[in-house]
DNA sequence: AGCACGCCGACT
DNA sequence: GTCGGCGTGCTC
């Protein structure tokens, strides 16, 4: 065993960006007083052979370090903390909780730019003011150049303008330059500061509340921290609820943070806030660069920013005057983050808000069954909206049985006749096929030979824009044989339907109509998914076909009419929430359908039309079938009444990984007592065994106490860090994993 | 994760 | 003869 020594001089302890679940102990630097040293200090350290930017998490004096080897840290970055003692503290407990390395949770809270030890303050922004000269000059001066004596007259009468004012009031740059070469004016540095509530907060009337939108409102507590579920079907005015509220935080001098999917942040929600608000608003999403993304974040910390809107990452922004969290379509998987440090921002939002005293609003019209389940249990205030506010109808949903029915590559008659209907009237169709590419794979009519990816258990999909076969699971490329690899027959054809073969159908049976196709392949290009928009919104009647991307963050209120190609995938998934799933995205998809003013009708192709779970989707809606699920888990002991971990490895050689995992299980049994609260599940091949020519293997821990469990991973994941079967295989530990694959 | 050291194949 | 492949070992 490690014994601590007591040295008699002061040490450092330091976070550093790699991954290992420790920390590493230096001398202090030359030249520091220990009043600079506070934690969430930015430290640059020599490391082995490197130089590395780290976190100081505390001073101290003991260390089980032989002092011997200890080296002296390079220098402070910056004496003001990089992380207040709230972040760190929330970065910390995260590592802890998803058993990340303490570096690489820190690495997550800080911009890059700040991890490569640029300073954590916000740059003076440039203003114009007159000189003195300048204000000597007589009213009307300048007469023959009008640009010029628009902008003296400007700042005789504001004082001082930005580049924002010039732009605003149609002044080229070069002008200003011109009056400064003059004399005239000149510019000075201004460091921003938290603009007062402006008179008029905001920029539109916010609409009239339902009594059913108000009664939710009017329980929210802005003084405390509660979790709120906010739980209403697709228009029932949700958002306008969050508006709402964020207004009365704004009110208060407080900052509101807005978590929403990872393509859920579109223009249109972006513009919503803005046309609400006088107040300055950031969005981060991932089309900033790293200067842009910085200064976001100091204009959050530094309380210039109000209204914060992110996606997953985001909530690690620091607030100066935290006064809100909101987690929009709070269900959605991308909270989670899928590799590295794989903590759920949903969940520690909810860490976050406790932490802050501030409450925290989860809104989903279809919630995940942890968040239901706390919302039953009470855990969380429960408010819904069982309404669609205004004139807007559900859809219809209508059950279509296409066993035994012949398809048009995919489309049953009915609903062919369905779109041609809806088109006819002047209205939009969409379709939806979860399914990218022309078809799922690509098959040999004589003797069955199927396109299978050589580094995958996975069959390549065939594409057609541009030619090719595809694995979506490894990337790996070829081309389409003329002939079957096997038998050299050249019958071979592509079986099942994808959205670019969808495009190709829905072009030909309605070709004087418009078929917009929006998946990943079409929307690649930056701006492409707005251009592809364009035609949408204008309303004209048109075919949206695509995949989920199409059922997210976007509204289209001239669609009344929804077509799901194959409402059966993700029913007879291995993934325990498979059914959790199809349900969300069915509604989700479905939702899409006549909003505002249209009524809207959604079909749903089906192969199972008798399934209990599909039958109580469809006539119950999305509440009955949690039911019946949560019922299900309950039985089968799962999520949300047991706690799940997931040991996951994997290696060129499946021994390696089958091996590691064996001896984790043993540990793990050693560790922790026989308890008739906690089972293993494995090892077990993964979903997809070979990926990318790595076998992949799983472990399943179960308990019904989360602390256990906790306890459990911490000692694990250290002993195995140490052992020298881990440095074989490539493993990670997943707490409340969210794909289980 | 980097970055080194270290021992075996095809190249100037 | 060397350049370089990636196995394994270490980082306060």
């Amino acid at each position: 065993m490690t014994s601590t020594t007591s040295t008699e001089f002061l040490l450092l302890e330091i976070a550093l960006p790699v991954p290992l679940r420790r920390c590493f102990d230096y001398l202090l630097p030359a030249d520091v007083s220990v009043d600079e040293l506070q934690p969430g200090v930015l430290i640059r350290v020599p490391f082995g052979r490197q130089e590395l930017i780290g976190v100081l998490l505390r001073v101290k004096t003991e260390t089980v370090q032989e002092p011997a080897k200890l080296r002296a840290a390079l220098a402070i970055i910056d004496s003001h903390p990089a992380l207040d003692s709230e972040l760190l503290d929330l970065c910390l407990w995260a590592a802890d909780y998803y058993q990340c390395a303490p570096g690489e949770a820190l690495q997550t809270a800080l911009p890059a730019l700040l991890r490569q030890g640029e300073p954590a303050q916000l740059r003076g922004e440039p203003v114009f003011r007159l000189t003195t000269e300048g204000k000597g000059l007589p009213e009307g001066a300048l007469k023959r150049s009008p640009k010029q004596a628009a902008l003296l007259a400007a700042l005789q009468t504001r004082h001082q303008l930005n580049r924002a004012d010039l732009d605003l009031l149609d002044i080229p740059r070069s002008i200003a330059k011109t009056l400064i070469d003059k004399g005239l004016v000149r510019i000075d540095e201004v460091t921003p500061v938290p603009a007062p509530l402006p008179a008029q907060l905001l920029g539109e009337q916010p609409l009239v509340l339902s009594d059913e939108q108000h009664n939710a409102f009017a329980q929210i507590d802005y003084h405390h921290f509660k979790t709120y579920l906010l739980d209403g079907a697709t228009g029932s005015g949700k958002t306008e609820i969050y508006l709402q509220a964020i207004e009365q935080t704004l009110k208060q001098g407080k900052q509101a943070l807005v978590l929403v999917p990872e393509i859920g942040l579109t223009p249109q929600t972006l513009e919503r806030f803005q046309r609400r608000f006088n107040l300055p608003i950031v969005a981060l999403h991932s089309g900033l660069n790293d200067r842009e993304r910085l200064d976001a974040w100091l204009q959050a910390r530094d309380g210039i920013a109000r209204i914060i809107i992110g996606t997953r990452s985001a909530l690690f922004t620091p607030l100066k005057e935290p006064g809100i969290l909101i987690i929009d379509e709070e269900h959605d998987g991308s909270f989670k983050q899928q590799d590295g440090f794989r903590y759920s921002a949903r969940d520690l939002a909810a860490v976050r808000a406790h932490r802050l005293g501030i409450p925290l609003i989860l809104g989903s019209a279809t919630p995940s069954l942890e968040t239901l389940h706390n919302a039953i249990q009470g855990r969380y205030q429960y408010l819904r909206l069982k309404a669609r506010a205004g004139k807007a109808k559900p859809p219809e949903i209508q059950l279509l049985d296409i066993r035994g029915e012949i398809l048009h590559e995919g489309f049953a008659q009915a609903s062919i006749d369905a779109i041609g209907d809806t088109l006819d009237k002047g209205n939009q169709v969409l379709v939806f096929l979860n399914r990218r590419g022309y078809a799922p794979t690509l098959e040999c009519h004589d003797c069955g030979w199927l396109a299978n990816c050589n580094h995958c258990d996975a069959r390549m999909t065939v594409h057609q824009t541009p030619r090719h076969l595809h694995c979506h699971h490894c990337d790996h490329q070829r081309g389409i044989p003329k002939r079957c690899p096997s038998c050299n027959s050249s019958r071979i054809q592509p079986i099942g339907q994808g959205t670019e073969r969808s495009e190709v159908v829905l072009q030909q049976l309605f070709p004087t109509q418009k078929v917009i196709r929006v998946d990943r392949d079409s929307t690649r290009n930056k701006n492409a998914m707005q251009k592809l928009l364009v035609d949408v919104h204008s309303g004209d009647p048109c075919i949206l076909v695509g995949t989920q991307m199409l059922a997210k963050g976007h509204h289209f209120a001239d669609v009344t009419l929804v077509v799901i190609i194959d409402a059966d995938a993700g029913l007879f998934s291995t993934d325990f929430r498979g059914a959790e799933r199809m349900g969300q995205l069915l509604l989700q998809v479905a939702g899409r359908a006549g909003r505002e003013e249209k009524n809207g009708r959604v079909i749903l192709q089906s192969h199972h039309t008798d399934h209990p779970l599909v039958q109580t989707l469809v006539q119950q809606g999305y509440h009955a079938l949690a039911d019946l699920i949560l019922h299900e888990r309950q039985i089968t002991q799962l999520p949300p009444y047991r706690h799940l971990a997931l040991l996951r490895a994997e290696s060129k050689q499946a021994i390696a990984a089958v091996d590691f995992l064996q001896v984790a299980r043993q540990m793990a049994e050693q560790l922790q007592a026989p308890q008739p609260f906690f089972s293993y599940l494995g090892p077990l091949p993964a979903m997809m065994e070979k990926r990318g020519d790595r076998f992949r293997y799983q472990l399943q821990i179960n308990s019904a106490h989360r602390k256990p469990l906790q306890q459990l991973l911490s000692q694990l994941a250290l002993q195995l860090e140490a052992s020298p079967l881990a440095k074989r295989v490539r493993w990670s530990i997943d707490v409340d994993p969210q794909e289980m694959g």
